[in-house]
Parts: structure tokens; C-alpha cells; sequence
DNA sequence: AACCCAATGCAAATATATTGCATGAAGCTG
DNA sequence: CAGCTTCATGCAATATATTTGCATTGGGTT
């Protein structure tokens, strides 16, 4: 767990009773390093014990909903889920390698996006400023020139 | 047709032989304003005369392929396909609408993102950054407090 | 006790995209 | 020019990711 975050508290927090299946689901999510797809964290979930994929799908929802979760689209062809922003993660840009499908978190300052006019500016509601690389990581790039 | 761009020439430039059905294709592309998935392609296409869809998801496959044309991912589910950036077209941020699911193209400028530093820094390959906006348009703003 | 609601599960449906295989036209080769 | 190859296209089937409908269960409320 990061030491940060009480997900149990992250969800009520959010207004979310913290059943058994939402605490193991923000727990997979949360304890990631990068984000994962709903297949991935499906399939981590199902190893310690039995969960419907809905369920998992329906509770991603709920979390995304309520903003505990972030819903991160990719190059691919399925969302994949992290963290939302809090006090203890700033919103971040990442890399999605289209050879392995993993995507990594980069750091804060690795880019900085100046969105403040457009936050002036723009006539409709901004939700979410969205901002991804597409590419091969080094692993990926290293297996084909082998 | 945007007048810089002979679609022609964009696709024989692009090594690209230039059938009737990929002209057709571009030229729905590149004459809109603002991004459409391969589904409103494939509509706007069937209106004038038949084509398969299959050969429309192929097309764009081939043309992304060929950096003639630019694959954008959005809030949603689907790919929206955009003309690549060129010698006319700088890349440029895009506005979602999860309501309606239309995605506007933001001037280049009203957005700043520097990405140079992770452009000498990052271990892997990359090969685009893609920034979007998710929010609600004005339109739909409106409509819902109707 | 009767009721209600929210979380979950299972089966089926949907949306989007991809694959396999067939056809036909254009060009090349001998 | 006959035979071969290549490539664009079409059609049917399949794959993938997600969503919906409906039933069940368990906890709280009246």
C-alpha cells in the first residue's frame, strides 16, 4: 500500500461503503506502480479469490465516478485505470509502449503543460487535462534490434 | 478540400497508391473539421456510393501507418482519425465531449506543452504525445439546464 | 415480519475492431 | 500472350472490451 493512502478511507471518503471487493480492487490499483487494464486487475484479483469480471468493471466504474480512480486512455484498445489525483499524487503524463501494451507513470515535471489560458478560455467544462506519449519502451526497442 | 493538401499527392507521397477508395477515405478526413471515427467515416462514405467497412478500417490503418493520417484516442470507446500534422497542419491539442462524443481540434497555442526535455531524457522511443481535453461542450452545457 | 436498496453474479447483448479467405484487376516475366 | 504475383477490396466469421438485464443475497428500515 502506499503509505499515503487508507483505502478503506480513500472510499469513504469518496462516499463509497468500503465493501471486501472495492478495497481488494483499489488495493491492486493503488499498490500499482503504473496503471492496469480492467482485464489485469481482473485477473490479479482472481488469483487470491474468486470475483466476477462485472463486478470488476461495475466497481471501476463507481470509483471513477467518485474520483478515486482514474480512467487513462491508451493507444490500445482498452482503458487502463491509476490513481486519481490527490493531496499525495500530482496528475502525471505517461508512456504507452504500443509493443507491450504497459504503460509507465512519468514524472510531474517530466513535461509541463501550460493549461491555465485554456482553463480561462474555454467555453464548455473541463474535466480532465489528458496528456500521453506513445512509443516503444527501452525493453521493447532492446528485443528487436536481438 | 483544405487548400494546401492535394489528397493525391498526400497519398503518393506517402507511398501510397491512390485507389479511388483511399482518396474517398482522405478526403472525408481532411475536409472535416474536427476528427471522426471510422464509423462516421465509413457513414458520410456510404451516402455517395457502397464501400466495406472493413476496407474503411483497413484504409485508415494503412494511412496512419504511412503518417498520413492520425489516430486519436479518446474518452470513449472508439479511435477518431484526424489528418496528420504536416508542413499545414501543426499538431494540436483536441476537446472530448463525453456527452455527445464530438471532438473539436484547440489551436495550437492555446495550449503549451514543452516537451523537450523528455524528448532527450526518455530511455525509449517515442513517437507522438497526445494531449486531449475531457469535458463537456458548450452545447450540451446548455442543454442540460434546459 | 415485510420492505427496500445496494452489491454482486451470471448470461446475454453490444460496440468496435480484426482475421481469414475469395475474387478480380494491374503489372511483370518468360 | 499465358502464367504468375501482388495488392485492394469484399464478405463472413471471429475477437476483444465493455455493458445490460435480470436474479439473488444480505443489511438496514419501517
Amino acid at each position: 500500500m502506499c503509505h499515503h493512502c487508507n483505502y478503506e478511507e480513500l472510499l469513504s471518503g469518496a462516499d463509497l461503503e468500503a465493501t471486501p471487493n472495492r478495497v481488494r480492487v483499489l488495493e491492486v490499483v493503488g499498490d500499482n506502480r503504473f496503471p492496469l487494464s480492467a482485464s489485469d486487475i481482473y485477473k490479479i484479483l482472481e488469483r487470491s479469490s474468486t470475483i466476477n469480471r462485472v463486478t470488476v468493471y461495475r466497481i471501476l466504474d463507481r470509483l471513477v465516478e467518485n474520483g478515486v480512480v482514474e480512467r487513462i486512455s491508451t493507444g490500445g484498445r482498452a482503458f487502463y485505470y491509476g490513481l486519481a489525483p490527490n493531496d499525495y499524487h500530482q496528475p502525471h503524463p505517461h508512456f504507452y509502449c504500443k509493443m507491450c501494451g504497459q504503460m509507465d507513470c512519468l514524472s510531474p515535471e517530466s513535461l509541463t503543460v501550460d493549461t491555465e489560458a485554456l482553463w480561462k478560455t474555454y467555453p464548455g467544462r473541463i474535466d480532465k487535462v489528458e496528456v500521453r506519449i506513445d512509443g516503444i519502451c527501452k525493453n521493447c526497442e532492446k528485443r528487436q534490434t536481438e
